[in-house]
DNA sequence: TCCATAGTTCGTATTTTATCGAACACCAGA
DNA sequence: TCTGGTGTTCGATAAAATACGAACTATGGA
């Protein structure tokens, strides 16, 4: 399997973060990974097609919004909390806030 | 000529608002209307063809980003600022601080 | 080694978005 | 009322995103 690709805290980019954020789903699982700290897939609760789920773990990871780590067999998600608000200080807060 | 759609600020979606964020040309034309306080299409300097102007003006006013106002012959567009602060605090500093 | 579990990748269908020319609507001033 | 400047709408096309079944990879345990 193809490593995952996870973008310098540096190189993050506002409007791909911005996209990555502006779906609905992708939103409510970065809120989730957010309450729990670290989740596995499965774990999150979302009733969708693993094959869904897997396509927004990868846009919210490829846009630096969540680090996956090979835990066994499976992966761990957590939010990359320092690198977002070293470099968009404030996002957070208004994402994981926002109704 | 149709009216303006201007969503009230109370049903202003989180999502919506940053998807409309989310498009580099929208972002940088949100950040000249913030600095400027009130443009025109044609003083914003965007060098795309109106009909793509005109799109990106839609999909930010209708996201409830900006207010569009008829002055003559010409339409101001302004930021909603208290709207967008009064629902997602900080979402604004962010956009017009983050590069 | 076989099996179940977790999750990714692939292929494809569907939907959404972006782009832009051309035609149109509106206003102001000559 | 004609004309030039502003910006919208329409229509077509192209590009991107979403959705998901099926096949595949990888891991841990029986």
């Amino acid at each position: 399997m193809r490593p995952f690709l996870h973008p310098a805290a540096e190189t993050l980019d506002l409007p791909r973060v911005l996209h990555a954020l502006s779906d609905p789903a992708r939103l409510e699982m970065v809120r989730r990974i957010a309450a729990a700290g670290e989740l596995t897939c499965g774990a999150l609760g979302v009733d969708r097609p693993k094959s869904s789920m897997s396509h927004h773990f990868r846009v919210l990871r490829e846009a630096g919004v969540i680090r996956t780590r090979v835990a066994g067999a499976v992966h761990l998600n957590a939010l990359r909390t320092e690198d977002i608000e070293g470099r968009f200080p404030g996002l957070l807060a208004v994402v994981l806030g926002g109704t």
